[in-house]
DNA sequence: CGTGAATTTGAGAGCCATCAATCTAAGTGG
DNA sequence: CCACTTAGATTGATGGCTCTCAAATTCACG
């Protein structure tokens, strides 16, 4: 199954009902989608303050959002999943105050801005739920913040190893105890603002103490209740339904 | 000069013609106010997970936006200036991830959800300015984001009052190196994700460098273009127009 | 099986947090 | 007018988390 197969938006905003287009919407923007793009690793879809005129869907893969400062350090501030719109806040801010990339082989669905323009004009109920979308991203930036600033090494790579199980979660990613996560201990670093030395003594020290584990790009959560508590885990900013967060909190009861 | 004698929208999106409304759009919204509202400092605007059918134009004093952890630790994630639409995000998220808490007296002019939905369905170039608006707050927690996580905390001061002039100097409260910065230490280093004892620190070094003094709440900077370079400060994020940035740029090139 | 990338481990240094105490400024009441 | 009080600022000493440098090991892949 890939982006050909299927249209680019159908996880758009899954089990977010602010937020989620309804089916006559999602058959809409799939029609404006104009190219599917191919993204090798590494490779960059959108520069800093570069103008665009469209912005993507990904449909497979995984991508990042990161600023970069003057001596090269890159902090990643957001990282997308199947189903994200990637960049839809370029289309309201023209140049983006960030970089795009490819952390893995991935594919987006391109979509020009001018088409997106004509859809919101007539749709305005699409267009709140597209304004949703980016703020729902400022949330996580806000969530990230906190993590970076007010949390030590270890809880922040827990943090964030329940975030991104709780979103492959939403989209089937993730039975809430195994998933993929095709990053590398230097991007975990630059994820949680924390060398890649030091987080892999933290993958280390959860490994021994049976709480989780990461090898090979899969996370195995052995102890989510406890991942959780380290981390101080709540998905409120990720604004999910009541019924997915239910399901992500049965999977703590069940003790392993 | 208050509130009631000026219109609440006067400053809004000042220096940012992507998000500036035009008098007739800033006429209608100061319509909509339909109350003012006098905080204290310390008094809570907004709690976390509270739904609201209000958001708050911000005429005077200062708000800050944080998120606090399970220990009671705060974050900042925003800082806000007379002119700033605090919670319009509140909108368009129903619920708030966050708290908004005066840092000073401070006089917010309070405007329905449902008065700027309608308007909003009225004028779809207002609601693009709004939606811009919510955007350019991200791309500020990204810059945030950055600051805390990739330098140190002498930098991370250094680049928030480099941030703090230039908005300041958007709104007429800041010539370039002297302007008016009611806060503690203490919430200097809620901003900063450093602690007050270091902020303290920090703030003697750059007293002692000549480069920057803070005291009784008036920042004074002597040497505008080493501070900017020590806080590796870069205004893309804010999107002013390019002319103030280039005002802010002809202070630094005076040499004190 | 060779080669380079990524991971892993060790040792030492540095930045910043923490704890504790002093100092200053502003307000209060006698 | 001055003792008293309190919040905030300031300074010192100590310790710990994490960075940096360096080297060894494992892994991916042709």
């Amino acid at each position: 199954m890939n982006a050909f197969d299927s249209s680019p938006t159908k996880l758009l905003m899954c089990h977010k009902s602010l937020g989620r287009p309804d089916d006559d919407e999602r058959r809409e923007i799939d029609a404006l989608v104009t190219r599917v793009r191919e993204l090798e690793p590494d490779e960059v879809l959108a520069h800093q303050m570069v103008e665009t005129h469209l912005s993507a869907i990904l449909t497979d893969g995984l991508l990042a959002r990161y600023v970069v400062g003057p001596n090269g350090a890159r902090q990643m501030v957001s990282l997308h999943l199947p189903g994200d719109f990637v960049d839809l806040h370029g289309m309201v801010l023209k140049r983006l105050d960030h970089e795009i990339v490819a952390m893995t082989p991935a594919r987006v669905a391109l979509i020009p801005h001018a088409g997106l323009e004509a859809l919101i004009a007539k749709r305005p109920e699409l267009a709140r739920k597209l304004w949703f979308l980016t703020l729902n991203d400022a949330a996580m930036h806000r969530s990230w913040l906190y993590r970076v600033a007010r949390t030590d090494a270890y809880a922040r790579v827990a943090n964030f190893l329940c975030e991104m199980n709780l979103r492959c979660m939403a989209i089937g990613a993730s039975d809430g105890r195994v998933f993929q996560l095709p990053v590398r201990q230097q991007e975990i670093g630059e994820i949680c603002g924390v060398t890649a030395i030091h987080i892999n003594r933290i993958l280390r020290l959860m490994r021994e103490e049976g709480i989780c584990t990461f090898r090979k790009h899969v996370v195995t959560i052995h102890q989510p209740g406890k991942l959780c508590t380290s981390g101080q885990f709540n998905p409120d900013y990720l604004y999910y339904d009541q019924a997915l967060i239910e399901r992500f909190e049965a999977v703590k009861e069940v003790s392993s």
